[in-house]
DNA sequence: GATCAAGGCCAT
DNA sequence: ATGGCCTTGATC
C-alpha cells in the first residue's frame, strides 16, 4: 500500500518533506533556485493565479508566493528539530 | 546501519 | 528555466 503525498503548492506527487512542507521535486528546485539566485518575479494578472500542476509554470510570482504562504522556508529543517525539541 | 532531507548536477 | 536523479551530510 502506498499512500503518496501530494505537493502542498502545486498538488503534484511529492517526494517528501522539503523546506518545511511536503513538496514535489519541481517546487523544491524552484524554491531553491529562486532563493539562491535571488530571482524576482512579477505577476501579469492580479496576483492570485491558480497554482496547480497545470499552471504552476505560468506565473512564477504566484507560485513562489504560494510556496511562502504554505510555509516554505530555506531552513525548514529547524522546524523539524524544533518539533522534537518541544516534545522532549 | 538505515533513513530523511538538503544540495548539487544533469538532461529536457 | 523546469523537473528529476544522484550524492552527501545529518540524525536516529
Ligand atoms: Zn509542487
Ligand atoms: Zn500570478
Amino acid at each position: 500500500m502506498d499512500e503518496e503525498l501530494s505537493c502542498k503548492v502545486c498538488g503534484d506527487q511529492a517526494s517528501g518533506l522539503h523546506y518545511g512542507i511536503v513538496t514535489c521535486e519541481g517546487c523544491k528546485g524552484f524554491f531553491k533556485r529562486t532563493v539562491q539566485n535571488k530571482r524576482a518575479y512579477t505577476c501579469n494578472g492580479k496576483g492570485h493565479c491558480p497554482v496547480d500542476k497545470a499552471h504552476r509554470n505560468r506565473c512564477q510570482y504566484c507560485r513562489f508566493k504560494k510556496c511562502l504562504y504554505m510555509g516554505m522556508v530555506l531552513a525548514g529543517k529547524i522546524f523539524i528539530i524544533l518539533h522534537v525539541y518541544i516534545i522532549y
